[in-house]
DNA sequence: AACAACATGTAAAAAGTTACATGATTCA
DNA sequence: TGAATCATGTAACTTTTTACATGTTGTT
C-alpha cells in the first residue's frame, strides 16, 4: 500500500485539489506507481479519515465543491516513518518471463510476435522514464511538481532532491533497456532454434 | 490473471493432485509467478468449473479425498491460445524506485539502510533464479517437473524446452544483478551527498 | 506416541481494474 | 452553443494477502 505515500510525497510540497493532484500524479510519480483517478479520490478520503491530510472545501458555482487537501503533522510524520521503515516488496509475478519459460509450446512466429510486443511495451516505458530523466536534468523543461518542490526548498537541498530523482529514474531507464536487450536476444534465439528444425 | 496458465503449464505435463501441484509450483513456476496454496486450491476449482481441467477423486482413509487433476482438450486449447495472445502487462508499481525518488526526505543512514535491504532482497531472488538456472543447465540435479517434462517429450524437442527455460531465467538473473548494482551505486551516492554537507 | 508430510480448503480484508455517472466553468 | 477542461466520485468485479481450520498417513 504505497499509494498513500506517493500521494503524500506530492501533497507535502503544497496543497492541491484532488483533481490537480490526480493530474500531477499521472505526470510525475505515476510513472513509478500507477494509479487511476478512481483509486486516488477514495484513497484521499481514507487518508483524511486517518488524519493524514485535511481538506478545505471551496464552493464552485451553486452546487459544485472543490476540496483543497493539505498534509497534517500526523501525515508528515507518517511519510517520514515510511521512509525509514523496511519496504514491503511485492512477490514476483512476471507474466513475460512466465510465458518465455514455456515458449516451446508456441510456434516460432508466435514467439517472435511475443518478443516484438515485449520490445514495444518497454520502449513505451523507456520513453516515459527517459522523458522524466531529461526533465530532471533540465534538458527538457522540468515538470511543474519538481519546479514547485525546488522553489519550496532551500538552495542547499536542491542537489540532493535532483540527485535522488535522477538516480531513481536512471535505474528505471536501465531496466527498460535491459528488457529490450533481452527480448532482442529472444528474437535471435527463436531464429536459431527455428533454423535447427 | 496468469495464475491459471502457470498452473496449466505444470498440469499439461501430466496429472497431479492439488497438493503435489502446489508443492511443485513453489519449486518451479512459483519463482516467476508467486501464489500461495490458499490461492491455488480455489483457482483449481474455478478452472474445473470453466472446463479447463477435470478431477478424479480418490479416497484417502475414511473421510479424506485426494483430487487428481488433468487438463482437458479445452484446457489445452486455452493454454495454447494464451501463448499466442498479447500479454496483459501489469502497470508499473515499484515501491523501491518510488522511495528512491524521495530519499532526500530521509537521513543518510536511513537511505543506506534502504539500499542495503534492497541488495539483500535481490540477493535472495538472485539465489532462487540462479539455482533454477543451474538445474536447467544440469549443473545441479534438475527439478522433478523439468525431468518429467523432458521424459514426456520427444528428444528433438528437448533443446527448445531447455533453451527457453534457460533464456527466461537468465533474464531474471540479469535483472537481479542489475538491481543489486543499482543499489550499490545508491550507497555510493549517499556517501557522496553526505560528504557534501 | 509424536511428528513430518500429506491433503484440502475457508473467511475476511485489502488492493487494483474497468466502466460508468454527474455536473460546472471557460473559451472559442 | 458546443467542446474542453475542471471536479468528484460510485459500483461491481477480480486478484491477492493473511490467517486460520481440519483431518490423514507414514515414519521414527
Amino acid at each position: 500500500m504505497s499509494l498513500r505515500y506517493a500521494l503524500l510525497a506530492l501533497l507535502r510540497v503544497g496543497p492541491l485539489s484532488g483533481y490537480e493532484l490526480a493530474k500531477q500524479f499521472t505526470q510525475s510519480v505515476g510513472h513509478v506507481w500507477h494509479a487511476p483517478d478512481s483509486q486516488i479520490y477514495p484513497e484521499l478520503r481514507k487518508m483524511e479519515a486517518d488524519g493524514l491530510i485535511e481538506a478545505e472545501e471551496q464552493a464552485r458555482g451553486e452546487r459544485g465543491t472543490r476540496r483543497m487537501y493539505h498534509v497534517t503533522d500526523a501525515g508528515d510524520r507518517a511519510f517520514l516513518a515510511w521512509m525509514t521503515s523496511p519496504l514491503d516488496y511485492q512477490r514476483v509475478r512476471d507474466p513475460a518471463h512466465l510465458r518465455a519459460a514455456y515458449l516451446e509450446s508456441a510456434s516460432p512466429d508466435a514467439a517472435r510476435e511475443f518478443f516484438r510486443r515485449h520490445i514495444e511495451q518497454w520502449e513505451g516505458e523507456l520513453a516515459q522514464w527517459d522523458g522524466e530523466l531529461r526533465k530532471i536534468d533540465h534538458i527538457d523543461p522540468p515538470n511543474p511538481m519538481l519546479e514547485r518542490r525546488l522553489k519550496a526548498s532551500p538552495a542547499e537541498e536542491h542537489e540532493r532532491i535532483v540527485a535522488y530523482k535522477h538516480f531513481a529514474y536512471e535505474g528505471l531507464v536501465e531496466r527498460a533497456k535491459s528488457e529490450i536487450a533481452w527480448a532482442q536476444r529472444g528474437l535471435d534465439l527463436v531464429d536459431k532454434l527455428d533454423g535447427d528444425v
